[in-house]
DNA sequence: AGGCTCATGTAAACGGTTACATGATTAC
DNA sequence: GTAATCATGTAACCGTTTACATGAGCCT
C-alpha cells in the first residue's frame, strides 16, 4: 500500500480523474513517487471497490467521458491512519553503484561515460528545481501550511542534486584518471 | 533483471553460498541494493537454470550442507553486457515526502516526530559510514581499482547523509515552528 | 528454557512494468 | 499526413514482500 496513499493525498487537494492524476504524477508528486497511467487506473478501481474513493462519470461531448474521483470519509480515515504509522527510510536501489562495485572487473571507460551522463542529469535537475523554487517559493515567510510541505520536497530535491553533482564530479575525476 | 546482477557482481569477488550472499547484502552492497534471503535463494535457482552460475554442494558435518555458487562464463558475459547498457537514474520512492505533501491536511505534530526520527537515522548512518571510511579508505592514493569503486559508493553515502541531515534539520524547524 | 546463528527452502499475495487496444480532436 | 493530447482500459509477466517451514548446535 503506497501508490494508493499518494493518490489519496492528491485527491485531498480536489477531485481528479485518472488522467489528471497521471499528469500530476509527471510533475510535483512524481518527483518523489513515480506512477504510470496503467497503474493509476488499476489502483483507482481497487480503491473504489474498497470504498476509499467514489467515481462520478462526467459526460463530455467531443471528448471521451471522464470519471472524476472524490475521496470518501473512509479514504480520509485511511490517510490519517497511514500518516500516524512510522515511515520506513527509503529503500535504496542504486544500480550505478552496483556497477561501480564491480569496477575492478569491468570496463572503466564505459563507467566514466555513465558518470558523465549522470553528472549532466543531476545538473539539469538542479536547474529545474531552482526555477520552480524561485517561481513559487521565493518568499518563505508567506507560505501556507500546504505550500510548506511542498517546499520541503523541493528543498530536499535541491540538496540531493547538489550532493549528487559533487559526487559525480569527483567520480569522473577518480575513475577517469586511470582509463 | 537487477538483483541477479548484484549477485553476479558479488560472485565476481569469489564463490559464495546463498547464506553468505545474504550476509553480504546486509552490509556493503546492501547499502545500495537491498535483498532478503528468500529473494536471493529464488534468484540463485533461476540463475542456475539459465546457466549464469553453478552450484556445488559442500557436505558439512554438524551443520547443514552449503551450496556454493560460482559464476560461469555465461554469467560473466551477462555482467559485461549489463555494464555496457546505460543505467536509468534511480527511481525515487520517498514516502515521507508524500506525507509532507499532505501537510495542509494532516496532523503536524506526528510529522515533526517523524522528521526527528529521520534526522537521528541519518546522523547514525553518517557516523557509521565515516567509521568505515577511516578504517578502510583513509589513504586514497593507494586504492586498488576494486577499492576505488567501493570507495565511491561510500563517498556518495556520506554526501547523501550530510544533505539529508541538513534537510531534516531545516524541516524540523519549519514544521515544528507552527505546531 | 529461550534465543541466536547457521543453512535452506516453498507459497501466496502484492506491486510494478511492458505490451496491446481504441478512438476522436487539435496543432504543425 | 503525422504527431500530440485527451481519455480509458486489459493482460501477461516479472520482481518483491510476507508468511510459513525445518532443524541442529551454541550460548546465557
Amino acid at each position: 500500500m503506497a501508490l494508493s496513499h499518494a493518490i489519496l493525498v492528491s485527491l485531498l487537494d480536489r477531485p481528479r480523474s485518472g488522467y489528471e492524476l497521471g499528469k500530476r504524477f509527471e510533475k510535483t508528486l512524481g518527483f518523489f513517487w513515480k506512477a504510470s497511467h496503467q497503474q493509476i487506473y488499476q489502483q483507482l478501481h481497487k480503491m473504489s471497490d474498497s470504498g476509499w474513493v467514489k467515481g462520478e462519470t462526467v459526460e463530455q461531448s467531443e471528448r471521451p467521458n471522464r470519471i472524476v474521483y472524490n475521496i470518501t470519509k473512509a479514504g480520509r480515515d485511511v490517510v490519517d491512519e497511514w500518516v500516524a504509522t512510522p515511515t520506513d527510510p527509503p529503500s535504496v536501489k542504486e544500480e550505478l553503484l552496483v556497477k561501480l562495485y564491480a569496477l575492478g572487473d569491468v570496463d572503466r571507460a564505459t563507467l566514466v561515460a555513465e558518470l558523465r551522463r549522470r553528472l549532466a542529469f543531476h545538473q539539469d535537475r538542479l536547474v529545474l528545481y531552482q526555477a520552480i523554487m524561485s517561481e513559487y517559493y521565493a518568499d518563505l515567510s508567506v507560505l501556507t501550511d500546504q505550500q510548506q510541505g511542498r517546499y520541503l520536497g523541493l528543498r530536499l530535491g535541491i540538496l540531493s542534486e547538489q550532493a549528487s553533482i559533487v559526487w559525480a564530479g569527483e567520480a569522473v575525476e577518480l575513475v577517469g584518471a586511470r582509463v
